[in-house]
RNA sequence: GGGUAUAUAGCUCAGCGGUAGAGCAUUACGUUGACGUCGUAAGGGUCAUAGGUUCGAUCCCUAUUAUACCCACCA
């Protein structure tokens, strides 16, 4: 038996499950009902992700709120607070999954703090110290003040904001310069100027270069650099050097070898100013800052801005670059194998390969290392002496260092939550076939766990990656709760029922798109739920059951079936969830429902039944809980196969009829084939009272002489359509020079077809005469 | 600033070199065998704009515009 694996992106126990999550699973609970059904041993692999600073950031509120705070509880109590936490959030997230009634077994489920995963990202963390790639350096990182932690730069967002941007002169250190005037948006950060930098090109670049600038207030001076990062069109082309705090700026200090003065400390606070400034934060300082100019006179202009301000992520606070001492990792090598394996994973949507590729080609060292409690600690002990070893354990470290394992000391930083996610994709040694996922973690996560298991594991783990949309709400807008147009998915399948909001999303992913979700469009899901309650009500309770022979009818239904499924299969097959949708519903409700079932009513067959379960065979996972209740658990099993019929004719002759019908009030038709069907779907007796004739589809059919001229109208409309159509097929054909021959042959075709058509209408028009 | 995606009927979207499609909504008619209604039918489109390639373009190319997202160090 054949394998499905499928890898759950594992929720984090912050807090509850939405609508993206519900997205998001019942893809993927449709493949698995999918596979199980053609034979496949399904594997759904689940788990729960511990969320690092996410959950901390809860707790700590949690306890803010009770007038705690973690410091006063230490590591050890905190970490309890937070299990306990933990327990709170999988019991929750535990009644979600219940409501949400996929085929999924919650009760086996990993979790990225189990002992087994601490045990691989602990390894895995070794391995790539051993190998080089992980380094402990001071360097300036993007910081959270609020949960007083480093950050990665993809936690980083940026808003463009109004705010003011301030001209301050620097006065040069020989008097009889003139004076600089820098423009800045951060005038608090003067203190920690180590140069002004000028663009080579600069006209006044030559001639000031090397000479120095007083800092306002406290009158230090500072050399004039000259560099092409500084660009001679931005603010006053004048930049003031701050290395320790803007990454900019500590890029020229590298390269010129200046020094890096620290003056915000890890609360976001001021330090090493001036007496009136240490101890405030930015904010405060800032709004000081002027008040102390205008009391020192120092010249400084100050005028409205517009630009984009940086916040961090998770508590939304605004990120402060400050110097630090943090762990790195190289992913260069790592990246550059991804991208030579790449090629091998298929990607829906295609386009984002690309977009994979671009950020694998300009990877960053990544900052693993976080100065929160709340996750994996780093596996690495310092000895008195402050050697640093790294060994997964700490007496694999104690034997290593030569020392009794007490004088160990761990670090007590731990690892950015997306390193123990890099590795979820090992849960399994198999290949997994598909993940699905969102395209917002396609960096975070998606990327890393390829790039961890090709270094580590020297295995690509997927074979397909799907990148689902985003649910948004009917006007386009994200859900968010600050918006409060958030859509509760139990509350839509309380309201509408099971499967009716499965089975829009399923109709709506449109090509990986985003989502936008109507409810309106689930209430057209439950009306087709109840369609089929109905057909089901109508087969089992209100059929005649004086069956009669109804081979053509059947025949055509079931080559109908036998279309169908094939093509639903193949657009599942290739993740195009919205067209087997489509695909199922117009199967089930247009030919099964609306001319199959009506054709009964005249017609019964004993194998209607057995045509109806197949096609709920077939839509069983678009529609499972509903199905199931409906499937009988044993059914006779009955072969689909393509046959011949001429239902088709009846469909013709019938719409043809119902045409006449809407023009007339025609009471009787006559012809002899099909008679009873025909009349049961046009509702229009089948009585002979004419010698009038029409042929369509090579049938004879008698109307009424009041009747002719209404089907004149009907008809001639379609005469004209016909001829205008001949009209351009022949002038086509005519002009045609460099058209190919089987272009030509199907135009020449067509138009025969179009030619005996209007020769079927001539024919009724002198009859009619 | 760079990149990607999208632009087709009132709405949600298919189609993607050779007759513009579906579902919903609208309108009309009809529902004495199932219908948290259902059925039948009709109307509705310069396929964002402008060029180009081609015998032929909604489809390919180029530019423009709009929207969304991603990336970047902008004072």
């Amino acid at each position: 038996m054949k394998n499905f694996i499928t890898l759950l992106p594992p929720p984090n126990i912050t807090g509850s499950l939405h609508i993206g999550h519900y997205f998001n699973w019942a893809l993927q609970d449709f493949l698995i009902q999918y596979k199980k059904a053609k034979g496949y041993k399904t594997e759904w692999i689940l788990g729960l992700d511990h969320a690092g600073i996410a959950t901390q950031y809860v707790v700590e509120r949690k306890l803010a709120e009770k007038g705690e705070s973690r410091k006063e509880l230490g590591r050890e109590k905190f970490n309890e607070k937070i299990q306990e936490w933990k327990i709170e959030a999988e019991e929750l997230i535990q009644k979600q999954v219940d409501n949400f009634k996929f085929d999924m077994n919650w009760n086996v489920r990993h979790f990225t703090m189990d002992e087994d995963h601490q045990k691989r990202v602990r390894e895995a963390f070794v391995k790539l110290y051993k190998d080089g790639l992980i380094e402990k350096k001071l360097k300036i990182t993007n910081w959270d003040t609020k949960c007083k932690t480093a950050i990665s730069d993809l936690e980083v967002i940026e808003k463009v904001e109004k705010s003011k941007i301030y001209i301050i002169e620097y006065k040069a250190e020989n008097k009889e310069e003139e004076s600089l005037y820098v423009a800045t948006t951060r005038p608090e950060t003067i203190f920690a100027d180590v140069a002004l930098c000028l663009n080579p090109e600069d006209p006044r670049a030559k001639k000031l270069e090397g000479k120095k600038f007083l800092i306002p207030l406290i009158n230090k001076a500072i050399p004039v650099i000259l560099d092409e990062l500084c660009q001679a069109d931005k603010g006053l082309g004048v930049l003031k050097v701050t290395p320790a705090h803007d990454s900019l700026d500590n890029e020229i200090g590298e390269k010129h070898k200046l020094e890096l003065i620290s003056i915000i400390n890890e609360e976001g606070k001021l330090y090493n100013t001036i007496k009136e400034l240490d101890g405030l934060t930015i904010e405060e300082a800032k709004k000081e800052i002027i008040k102390i100019f205008k009391e020192n006179q120092i010249n400084y202009e100050e005028k409205e801005w517009e630009g984009i301000k940086k916040y961090t992520e998770k508590s939304g606070v605004p990120l402060e670059m400050i110097l630090t001492e943090q762990w790195f990792l190289d992913v260069s090598t790592m990246a550059k194998q991804a991208l030579e394996n790449i090629e091998e994973v298929k990607f829906y949507p295609e386009y984002l390969k690309n977009t994979f590729k671009n950020w694998m080609i300009n990877i960053k060292p990544w900052c693993i290392s976080r100065q929160i409690w709340w996750g994996h600690q780093l596996p690495i002990w310092y000895t008195k002496e402050g050697e640093i070893i790294c060994e997964t354990t700490k007496e694999e470290a104690a034997n290593k260092a030569k020392v009794d394992k007490e004088e160990l000391k761990q670090e007590t930083d731990v690892l950015d939550t997306w390193f123990s996610s890099a590795l979820w994709a090992n849960l399994t040694e198999e290949k997994i076939d598909v993940l699905i996922t969102g395209k917002d973690i396609l960096f975070f996560w998606v990327a890393r766990m390829i790039m961890f298991s090709l270094y580590l594991y020297n295995k690509n783990p997927f074979k397909k990656l799907y990148f689902n949309g985003i649910v948004r709400d009917k006007n386009n807008e994200k859900m968010s709760k600050t918006k409060g147009n958030v859509i509760n998915p139990i509350e839509l399948n309380e309201k509408y029922g099971e499967d009716a909001l499965r089975f829009t999303l399923l109709k709506n992913t449109a090509g990986n798109k985003d989502i936008k979700l109507n409810e309106k469009e689930v209430e057209l899901s439950r009306n087709f739920i109840t369609k089929i309650r109905n057909a089901e009500t109508f087969l089992t309770k209100y059929m005649n059951k004086n069956y009669k022979e109804n081979e053509n009818l059947d025949s055509w239904i079931e080559t109908k079936i036998f279309e169908y499924k094939q093509e639903i299969e193949t657009n599942i097959e290739e993740y195009e969830f919205q067209k087997a949708a489509e695909l199922f519903y117009d199967l089930m409700w247009n030919h099964y429902c609306n001319w199959y079932i009506e054709g009964l009513k005249e017609n019964p067959s004993t194998k209607a039944i057995n045509y109806f379960y197949e096609i709920l065979k077939i839509g069983q996972p678009f529609l499972p809980l509903t199905i199931e209740k409906i499937l009988p658990k044993e059914n006779k099993k009955i072969t689909i196969t393509k046959k011949e019929t001429n239902f088709e004719k009846v469909i013709k002759i019938t719409k043809f009829l119902r045409k006449i019908k809407k023009h007339s009030d025609i009471k009787t038709f006559y012809i002899e084939f099909e008679e009873k069907l025909i009349e049961n779907y046009t509702k229009i007796k089948n009585e002979k009272t004419s010698n009038f004739a029409i042929i369509l589809e090579q049938e004879k059919i008698f109307i009424e002489k009041e009747h002719i001229e209404k089907v004149k109208e009907a008809i001639e409309k379609e005469n004209k359509e016909l001829e205008k159509e001949r009209l351009e097929l022949t002038k086509k054909i005519e002009t045609a020079k460099s058209v190919p021959n089987n272009i030509v042959e199907e135009w020449k075709n067509r138009n025969k077809n179009t030619e005996e058509k209007l020769e079927e209408i001539n024919q009724l028009k002198k009859l009619i005469k």
